[in-house]
DNA sequence: AAGATCTGCCGAATTTTATTCGGGGCAAAG
DNA sequence: CTTTGCCCCGAATAAAATTCGGCAGATCTT
């Protein structure tokens, strides 16, 4: 289903999206109709959900992040949907992770400093009946990183990419 | 410093990193000229870092992630760093929070299936003799946001962008 | 208040890139 | 050994990015 191509050409969209297709296909060393052919079929399978600007918080005034982790009660779909719909569209909000555990979310926030973040605590997440317990732990530093590798793939029918002729 | 039009393009670019400079300028309601002029700026002020894929995890095999908090112990400079450059190296890693707390990491992974997760816990971790406590949380779900808008602006000098002639 | 100056926007011309499409090689199937 | 299918290639066309001279409005200067 994905081959060493597809990983290559997403290992390089993941280094910068907006390079030209010529680059792309030189990067990953095919000619340019074909790495937009494999581009436009990883898009249209969902492969590549779409493409972001990786936009630095700190330098559009949002200099303190955090990890917020909140507790609902009772946990019922309802009071996860509804809470996960609210904080979603929090200007705050960078991420939400809805998980297992003792802690039923991750809320990743970016304010502009740390009135900020006490406001959002207090005067936000306690507005919500539902929410029962938060823990704030302020976030030094946030690394992405890039994954695409194989990982322990389960030996799959495909074919490997035709290399073809090189002229 | 970041006026509303600059504000209205990185709304634009976190939809759509790719669409076109003169859909862009559409979009946002200025001549292509002049986005691009501001595209450009944003990305030299570092305000844009980048442009990345967005890859469905799902789609490339990962079908499990987790939030795994870890305590290092001592919670030294050295240890922090050393283990930071390391677990972001990893394949399975996605991304890595270095917070304050009772928790000195949040590592958000990526895995095949719940012995990867296992394998990660167990193979991986508890292979460095820092890491002192670890706590998985699978994850449901993660959404992402767009973090744009102002937050509580500080009045800034900078002047806001000249609308000057429309035809 | 009037002129000078600066900033940012515009639009046309040029350069670069994306996109399309017919054809060929390799591999698997018959 | 022939057929079939897949993927890749490269040239031609269409579209987009990029450049740049000039103008409008705001601010500064005198």
């Amino acid at each position: 289903m994905i081959d060493e191509l597809d990983r290559a050409i997403l290992r390089e969209l993941q280094k910068d999206a907006r390079q030209t297709n010529r680059d792309l296909a030189a990067a990953v060393g095919v000619a340019p109709s074909t790495s937009l052919e494999r581009v436009r079929a990883l898009r249209e399978r969902g492969v590549v959900r779409g493409y972001r600007a990786d936009v630095d918080l700190d330098a559009i005034g949002r200099h303190v992040q955090a990890m917020i982790a909140v507790r609902i009660r009772p946990p019922s779909r309802r009071n996860i949907e509804s809470f996960r719909e609210w904080v979603s569209r929090l200007s705050e909000t960078v991420g939400v992770f809805v998980t297992s555990g003792s802690r039923d979310f991750l809320i990743h926030i970016a304010v502009a400093d740390t009135d900020g973040l006490y406001a959002f605590v207090i005067d936000r997440l306690t507005q919500r009946p539902e929410v029962a317990d938060v823990e704030t732990s302020v976030v030094y530093e946030h690394r992405r990183a890039v994954p695409v590798d194989p990982i322990r793939e389960r030996r799959s029918e495909g074919r490997e990419p035709n290399q073809g002729r090189t002229g």
